[in-house]
DNA sequence: GTGTATATCTCGGGG
DNA sequence: CCCCGAGGTATACAC
């Protein structure tokens, strides 16, 4: 990794414009030969940036990088304060626990924190516009799409309703019952999903990991 | 801001929990409290973080980063490469240029450029679930609402729906024709829209400027 | 503060 | 490659 703190100013041209008047900034160049250019505030984004692959061209104070879709970050350097490159090597990476993935996982396992009444058909159930989180089936045979959030919010909403309205097109599973999940559900996102008929349920992701332990203590 | 080389692990608890393994990583601390881990690749999005305002207790090998909200970062150091300051100053910002705002700016100019027959009543005409991005008038009285992105996908056409579903509640204004404007729209979204009655109209945002700078050049 | 929409979103997975 | 969805999304702006 290269660490250049210098003044400068920057532009960009691809996707939109931006310019960066004169000042001093960091530039981080990684190995992977991404560039980032770095304000000494505002939270981790960079001011302005051109991710890897891209082609770095350096002459006397001015650097154009160029990536394949031909967008251009040109920086103008007129004062380098400061230039080290460092070893770091490769990155384990990061270990998440607690995305929506281990929400899902907790309830394809137990559907009945749900409902009472549900058995799990398919994880990932695909329709032509996208995968439905969990594909039930409830005790009067009727299928049931599950959409689990970690936050419930309209989107989700708008989601399900998407599956919904699709796989009400085949006669065979029509009417399908859809059920909205997340650990919280936010008030405008139930009062919509309300008035399109989908039940609301919240579930705690502490709650599920004990059922989960206890039945594996079961064994 | 202070560069620091180091070998570390980190721990993040919050939102969720997120673990890094021993590995030579850069420490980014900006002005403003800030915190910043990233490793020599992957786009500019570090592997972990916490944004100001927070509080750093440094202590030996140790350094423990929390928020209001409670979340922790923790860093434990195994040996530091490299440790820097350096004084940046305030930096001018970032100035951009093709942004949806402008895309909105031009077509509220030049409502024509989407259908010929439409008339600027309002811009971000506030219904009771947002902001419709254009409402115009066509040739035979009907009020149209638009809703314009740079990229049109999916996300846009629910957008839109949602708002022409609360609009049609209005006796007086119902129905509303709807049109999707986007400067390119995804097969999907087309295909969305146009079952549910939206049009769909690309424009181009050069094309745009250069209208607009035509009748400018008339005065 | 909540709610809503944007983003050069980034990032990962699946076809 | 594109499409789609999640994100500790972050960020700005209106109410």
């Amino acid at each position: 990794m290269r660490l250049v703190i210098a003044t400068c100013s920057v532009d960009y041209a691809g996707r939109l414009s931006a310019h960066l008047p004169l000042a001093t900034r960091l530039i981080m160049v990684k190995a992977d030969g991404c560039v980032a250019i770095h304000s000494d505030g505002g939270a981790y984004k960079p001011l302005n940036w051109m991710n890897a692959p891209n082609r770095v061209s350096e002459e006397e104070g001015r650097w154009v990088i160029t990536n394949p879709k031909g967008e251009t970050l040109t920086i103008t350097m007129v004062e380098v304060h400061h230039d080290s490159a460092h070893e770091l090597g490769e990155d384990p990476g990061l270990q998440k626990d607690g995305v929506e993935a281990h929400l899902q996982e907790l309830l394809a396992a137990n559907p009945t924190a749900i409902a009472d009444d549900l058995r799990l058909i398919k994880r990932e159930y695909f329709t032509d516009i996208g995968p439905v989180d969990l594909l039930c089936r409830d005790a009067d045979g009727r299928s049931v799409a599950i959409e689990i959030k970690r936050r419930g919010e309209i989107d989700g909403v708008e989601q399900l309703t998407r599956y919904l309205e699709r796989m009400d097109l085949d006669p065979d599973v029509k009417p399908v019952r859809g059920i909205f999940v997340a650990q919280i559900i936010k008030p405008q996102a139930r009062v919509l999903a309300e008035a399109r008929g989908i039940e609301c349920v919240e579930v705690d992701y502490d709650e599920l990991r004990g059922i989960e332990s206890d039945e594996l203590r079961l064994f």
